[in-house]
DNA sequence: TCTACGATCTTT
DNA sequence: AAGATCGTAGAT
């Protein structure tokens, strides 16, 4: 399937995050299928990385659309966002969790040879499956080589819920159902909150 | 400079 | 329920 043009990130978070779900991941050696998502909008969303303006970090947010944006959470996890909207507006969406579709072996191998099965429920561990740490910032997803984002056939049913882990945010923006995941899909963290 | 804390995950 | 672990942001 052909990757997914600069312009499908251009929207607003929330829509391109609708849509992300079921794309296909691809670099560093293994296939994903995005299964749920979380949208930080732009403008007025207290738990956006932006919401104080422009920093060094969350500068990648503020460039053009259809680049990643990778920052080290809790000292531990790199964190996969995509960014959205036109430029010079800060919106991203965070990859949380997708199912495996290829390189299996080498996920195994990435998160250190553990037995079971490979589960990639969390966007800590989507960070780890394709080996990514902040210098993946500014990297461009609509062009070949990498790391990119692929078509594939649209989500027929989506659920919705509170996003995860914002809890300084505003009482309506910690409230607001804009985590999304596929109906029924088992590579999905947090399940019970969602519907 | 100093300090508090985080879009998490694992173990207890 | 709490520890790991460190870069960032805001305060001093």
């Amino acid at each position: 399937m052909a990757i997914l043009p600069q312009s499908f990130y251009a929207r607003d978070a929330l829509e391109v995050a609708r849509e992300l779900l079921g794309k296909i991941v691809k670099g560093h050696g293994v296939t994903l299928r995005i299964s749920e998502v979380e949208a930080y909008r732009w403008p007025h969303d207290t738990a956006n990385h932006c919401r104080a303006g422009r920093t060094a970090r969350n500068a990648p947010m503020w460039g053009p659309p259809g680049c990643a944006y990778v920052y080290l959470c809790y000292g531990i996890h790199n964190m996969l966002n995509f960014v959205t909207n036109p430029e010079g507006e800060g919106a991203a969406v965070l990859i949380r969790a997708c199912e495996p579709l290829r390189g299996l072996a080498t996920l195994r191998s990435r998160r250190g040879g553990k037995a079971g099965p490979v589960m990639l429920t969390g966007p800590g561990k989507i960070g780890q499956a394709l080996a990514l740490d902040p210098s993946w910032s500014h990297h461009r997803l609509f062009e070949r080589g990498g790391l990119g984002v692929h078509d594939a056939p649209a989500v027929a049913k989506v659920v919705a819920g509170p996003r995860v882990g914002i809890h300084y945010a505003d009482p309506e923006d910690i409230a607001a159902p804009w985590r999304l995941a596929i109906a029924d899909c088992e590579w999905v963290s947090h399940r019970a909150s969602l519907r």
